[in-house]
DNA sequence: GTCTATAATGAGATAGAC
DNA sequence: GTCTATCTCATTATAGAC
């Protein structure tokens, strides 16, 4: 019926547990997975490496559910963005972009360094072909509902085409979050401007590709 | 005057360090600097590992040295392919970036398995900060150089937003290369449609935030 | 659940024979 | 230049006391 679990975990169990998730988050995202060592981990979560095993499992399993964690609550924060942007109506392909990254970028501005890291966690995963399930079960479904809203807007559209649409603007808003020093190496700062630009980039070129014979 | 180097090396040992820079290449590639290890790279190139260290010095600068091979190649190229399209004259973005990603995407398709794994290389450099120095080395004047072309087209544009485009662009394509199994799953396979498909995108994005007010 | 100690492995790097 | 042997260190993982 439930799980191998036999008891409900402890107050204090639950909050070493999510404290060597957030060091875990931090390292992971700053090192990557194989650059990331379990000492690191349980050095900046500042428990005993002994812990790290017995909460997050093997390294691998650690790192997943680190992942998940933040995912899960990204993914529903997404989730209901879109319902309340179809609810207002007057859908965009702009707009719907705009939903899908402000989602996520008003968390890494004001959400703190866990928020921050999460997106380059985020990188690590989509780059490395090692986490394609782990991408599939956390970022395909809630990306599968942008694109039906999409392609509802262009129903001759194919979905060949927006899926490759969505790729490419998905890596951009990746590089926007974690290449921006290539940019800022020629102009100001990450602001709200910015993510008004990377909104007009991918809404543009995700259109040429969508009315495209 | 010269080098340190006392004299020059013979036939045999510049073909065992082209073998080793073969084999990093490839398994830098396949895991990134830090899942590669020198005995699988010695394993895979054939030599022993105390070879690896003699021709490539330590791990970070056998790394240097195999990107840099490549990258001064492939920017060789890029540069050649720019001033031939600058000479047959009438110049357009979506020329201009159809340049810059064909000359790649050509070889990729062409060149054997690596160049191929020269794409993810690539990707993992340009993800990771700590190959800055090394990007900006490799990567930047070739970039330049066509942000340059670009900005000549748009003479109002900003150069902030230039850069951008260029950073999203590139990132764009490096989703192509190296995640088109995401594409894949919803249509077919990749053809030169959807090169085309690619940098349709890109231009479109890059004039949208280039004429922007 | 928590923590210490340690096992078992694999890593990068080097010294020195050929 | 080439190759073998080895040093030193860090890693993941586990066993068992508290």
């Amino acid at each position: 019926m439930s799980t191998l679990r036999k008891r409900a975990p402890s107050a204090r169990s639950l909050e070493t547990k999510a404290k060597i998730l957030d060091a875990a988050e931090m390292v992971f995202a700053e090192r990557g997975f194989e650059g990331a060592s379990l000492r690191d981990i349980a050095g900046q979560a500042a428990v005993p490496v002994g812990l790290v095993h017995h909460h997050g499992g093997s390294k691998e399993e650690l790192f997943c559910q680190t992942v998940r964690r933040r995912a899960s609550e990204m993914a529903d924060i997404r989730q209901q963005s879109l319902e309340e942007l179809k609810a207002a109506g007057d859908l965009t392909l702009h707009k719907i972009l705009d939903c899908f990254m402000r989602a996520y970028m008003t968390l890494a501005e004001t959400g703190g360094d866990h928020w921050r890291a999460y997106g380059r966690l985020v990188a690590h995963v989509s780059s490395d072909p090692r986490w394609r399930e782990l991408t599939a079960e956390c970022f395909d479904p809630t990306a599968g509902l942008y694109l039906d809203e999409i392609l509802k807007l262009y129903p001759k559209a194919d979905r060949a085409a927006a899926a490759a649409g969505q790729v490419y603007s998905v890596s951009s808003m990746l590089a926007h979050l974690n290449s921006g020093w290539r940019i800022d190496a020629l102009g100001d700062g990450h602001n709200e401007r910015e993510l008004d630009r990377l909104v007009t980039f991918c809404a543009a070129g995700f259109e040429a590709i969508l009315i495209k014979v």
